[in-house]
DNA sequence: CGAAGGTTTGAATATGCTCAACTAATGTGG
DNA sequence: CCACATTAGTTGAGCATATTCAAACCTTCG
């Protein structure tokens, strides 16, 4: 199944029937409130799986952030497939681990990092290696989601994510391309200071 | 395994050599960051797991909010667990699906939800039930957590949340007792309605 | 009773938000 | 290919929400 930027793919509150795997492209999911305000909570990227819920409907919407394709099975063929493949769902459980640890690394960020900490820590997450594998440039990294989706991602409006990223680029931590969606990591130990998280600052 | 009242399980970073089930009493995972700062990324109480993560080390601590017990399984016991009872597997995942869901929930609120909502939101998770079983009071709720631990799964001041629950009270929405971990729910629609979650608003 | 921990309340402050204007990049039709 | 519209991003000023710091309060417990 492909999609186009920007495409739904699911939808949260609707039957759960489906179950997908990112096969290329970038996916975001979102949770919404009923005044408008979104929060990404996860991005899936290929090899990653989304749209199972523990009950019958989607908790959370996606959406494409990039062209791509995902691999989408019906919950009763999964249900099949697992029972013919038991190590299929170890396979899933372990990457439901590894789901529920990056949330709770979002959590952390969300909760207790002052802007420019989640500005960096996104960074260090997304800043390095270019999602969109067709594009190779050495140094310049693409990030694949607009200012609004970092904002989304990080609980923060699209103007303090502009201001920080500008901020960081006049500390010459990063510099930002003239398209803004590429980014260049200049100093990675003061990037990674600027986390809040690492070990050796305090 | 018994453990009391703040009493440390497991610590962020250690090898992850066990596997944890809540049989009674309800336990804080948590995150830290080197400048003191705190997330609870999640509760767990009787019957829900902790303490696998995806890789060789804890990814969150682990503290007791009440006196209680777990039951402790080495990793290679578990894995023998699984191969032996394939539904056990079945269940784990399910489970998963529940935390990564909850952890979700969890960053909505964190991210775009504020003050008000997040501790009415809070309310809505914890404020009913007793959690705390071995009490039954008909109308009181028991919460097991202080308002610190409040506070660090709402990404709050002690202060915020104490002022928040203040002003809920003086709204007639809730009702706060002098012992401070009874709270009653006096006005559960209005309750939803603070959260900013509930549909029928706007 | 006095000490200790947890909680509440108050006043001043700061961080990030809102609203608004401006700039840069992209796309469209003549 | 250029003028113009459109969208995304940046920058600025003032403001609001939640924080910080400080003091008071209340329960519990020795």
């Amino acid at each position: 199944m492909e999609f186009q930027r920007g495409q739904t793919i699911i939808v949260e509150g609707e039957p759960a029937n489906s179950f997908f795997n990112v096969t290329s492209g970038v996916v975001k999911l979102l949770r919404s409130l009923p005044s408008g305000r979104i929060q990404i909570v996860g991005f899936r990227q290929p090899g990653e799986f989304f749209g199972i819920a523990e009950g019958e409907k989607y908790t959370s919407s996606a959406e494409a952030i990039t062209c791509g394709t995902v691999c989408r099975f019906s919950r009763a063929g999964l249900e099949n497939e697992l029972r013919t493949y038991p190590e299929l769902q170890t396979r899933l459980l372990f990457m439901s681990f590894k789901q529920l640890t990056a949330s709770q690394e979002q959590a952390l960020m969300l909760g207790r990092m002052t802007a420019r900490e989640k500005v960096a820590s996104f960074l260090m997450l997304y800043g390095y290696r270019s999602l969109h594998d067709h594009i190779k440039q050495k140094q310049w990294a693409m990030l694949p989601m607009s200012r609004a989706e970092i904002a989304d991602f990080l609980g923060l409006t699209i103007e303090t994510v502009s201001r920080t990223l500008t901020s960081l680029a006049r500390d010459e931590i990063i510099a930002v391309g003239r398209k803004s969606h590429f980014i260049q990591v200049i100093d990675p130990a003061a990037l990674a200071h600027a986390t809040g998280s690492s070990r050796q600052d305090v």
